[in-house]
DNA sequence: ATCGGTATCATTGTATACAATAATACCGAT
DNA sequence: ATCGGTATTATTGTATACAATGATACCGAT
């Protein structure tokens, strides 16, 4: 298998490693709302918590700066940047431009396997709507996602629509599953894939951006959203 | 001064720490296509070549895995990915959505100080192209599209517009700067700026994306778009 | 000659030791 | 009491030592 073929999730998550681990700890509680905006994280601190030394922290700050959920300032220390409501806002709208991208780009390269693939995450996905089955719906909506990314044939979008995905993924933890909105998001799915299997990239590119931009409505209408912090602008604490 | 305030550059470049001279070296190297697609680089051969331990390189390491240039796999090995012809398309493709989005941002957000960086951005354009002062263009160039990062007031979309303007630097030093095109290009920034004074937000978002993919054409079209691998594997390109 | 297995080596993963920097506390001069 | 400056401490930056893993070479059995 060559190289750039192996699991994409390996890139950052690294299950088994103890820096892979700091960094989806420390991820999730951040995610999460576990920080408060602008506490500073220390590294002998953090390390005692998981049991494990600097070494492996230190290299979990890095990624998690460049992921931008937090600041380090050479020399003084780790700040969690966390996200606010704003973000998650800023981040839907952003994601509806990039996945209407992504289908449009989907229309001329998905291969027919992946095509195939995209059937029979709808089928299913019409099998477990019936049935109620939440946890599996759920993992067929994140998987419709992907096997997009991996049809639209390019690396760098694929590369950020994946880092997206993964704050979405977070926020969707908190918010309500929604019975309504599980169908409605397979019909939306499945008129993406009709329009890209007709090759009309036009309409692929225009109801990707709306898919994500009701995804985004929903989550405002069952009120979850207000978890996150509203822009803290400044006047700060700490 | 607020931590959220401090210069968002510092947050990669950290220009004086090792750790952040490692990263940007390799960056560099890595985008300018001084390595391999796919060579392996070793933590104590980068070490030894830049006269510091492994510590530092594999900090590095981790950052250039998150913004996609090299893979690595646990306990094996580092990977150069590098970017191809395909990926600075795609690049350019991707910024011009993001681009456009910032822009429309900007109409509703855009403060009083801002609009009169750009104007005199525009202001001091036109003297320096009268002049034919290429490197103060360039210079320009670049900071008219930080005012508008800053201007539409987002958090995430400033970042993520920063992070494509780093790939865009290098690439444009490959490119012959092109009198004709720079002219084009002032124009277009008036244009943006005035639809955005003007609170026109459709404008200003179509205005902003046609700058992009007219930046990219003038790429194509001065060929040295070819210095960049072509997609080393499948069969097709796009 | 090929296969399977083991030993050796190279390389990465992690922990710790040391150096440099920044924050704090303390002390004296005014 | 306040200000400046120095000593001390806490924390990060870097180097090195050790552990674990994967790659390779060697060797014997078939």
């Amino acid at each position: 298998m060559s190289i750039q073929e192996s699991d994409v999730k390996n890139e950052v998550t690294d299950k088994y490693s103890l820096r892979g681990r700091v960094f989806q700890k420390l991820r999730d509680d951040i995610l999460d709302g576990r920080y408060a905006q602008h506490e500073e994280l220390r590294e002998v601190a953090i390390g005692e918590e998981l049991g494990v030394s600097r070494t492996p922290v230190r290299e979990a700050f890095r990624q998690l700066e460049l992921e931008g959920l937090i600041q380090i300032i050479p020399n003084k220390g780790a700040y969690v940047t966390g996200i606010t409501a704003d973000d998650v806002k800023d981040i839907y709208m952003i994601r509806s431009k990039l996945e209407g991208l992504c289908a449009r780009w989907a229309v001329e390269n998905i291969t027919k396997e992946l095509i195939e693939e995209l059937e029979e995450n709808i089928y299913l996905s019409d099998f477990h709507a019936a049935k109620g089955h939440h946890e599996q719906m759920a993992e067929l909506d994140n998987r419709f996602h992907e096997i997009l990314y991996e049809a639209c044939n390019s690396k760098m979008l694929k590369h950020l629509l994946n880092d997206y995905h993964q704050y979405v993924l977070r926020v969707r933890r908190k918010t309500l599953s929604n019975q309504a909105r599980s169908s409605a998001s397979i019909n939306e799915h499945r008129m993406i894939m009709e329009a890209i299997i007709a090759k009309d990239a036009d309409k692929a590119e225009q109801l990707a951006n709306m898919h994500i931009l009701n995804a985004f409505d929903n989550i405002v209408k069952n009120g979850l959203y207000e978890v996150y912090a509203t822009k803290s602008t400044n006047s700060d604490d700490k």
